[in-house]
DNA sequence: AATGTATATGCATTTTAATATATATTTGCA
DNA sequence: TGCAAATATATATTAAAATGCATATACATT
């Protein structure tokens, strides 16, 4: 049973409950039969792409929200963790004036970056 | 040929020319072999999560990480939730334009329904 | 307890990715 | 240009998910 099946399957099954919506509205809605669907909540089998594709519509969901860990041992693998417990002790005022300029740096980036697709097509 | 798949083609070509590796080194690393690699990288197929999961491992990333898009087009495109979330990492000064923006469109509709209802009377 | 609804499982068939292997094609460089 | 490495493609085989369908099991409500 791999880790990641696992994610996805408990990370759908949420996905579902917090919508309060019956495997049979899934399946209605994805059209995933549900007999597969039961299967991929349960961790059974592997789920394709494209049926992970069908299933973050009906969820109105990107396809990464799958794959996302709260799992705080998985964040312990970061390479990230350091500079953030790092960050963690720093005062109030330094931390605020850098998350100030880490949001200035993703929003310059993705404008970079959205500038950059433009250009390329 | 979907529109997913050439995004995970993207992103995973994308992350081996940063990394600066050929097709082969990925390969050794990950033991997905070459030819199949090649055809993950042009979207000739739909790799499975677990070959996913192996490319992660050899570009250091989460799985997610290959259905992230940097697309205007696609950015626009994302589920509500989603534009809620990215809303929300936004800095303060860049919510409150957007949300004093939001007000402006909703009173402008409504005074346009208003007015509609006026005329049909 | 009985009934209806939701979820899980079983099974045969179809579809498609993974694989091994070989080979063709492209690309970079001396 | 010509060689070598890198990348793409071809084919046959294997493995696993998707599907349709049937049915079993769990769950709730009266």
């Amino acid at each position: 049973m791999s880790k990641t099946i696992v994610l996805i399957a408990k990370n759908i099954k949420r996905l579902r409950e917090v919508k309060k919506l019956s495997q049979k509205e899934i399946c209605a809605g994805s059209g995933v039969p549900q007999g597969q669907y039961s299967r991929i909540e349960n961790g059974k089998v592997e789920p394709s792409v494209s049926t992970l594709e069908k299933l973050a519509k009906v969820f109105e969901v990107s396809i990464a929200e799958f794959f996302k860990s709260s799992d705080v041992n998985d964040l312990l693998n970061l390479p990230l963790l350091e500079k953030i417990k790092m960050i963690d002790k720093l005062g109030k005022e330094e931390k605020q004036a850098l998350f100030k300029m880490i949001d200035i740096a993703i929003v310059n980036k993705r404008m970079k970056d959205n500038l950059q697709n433009l250009i390329d097509q």
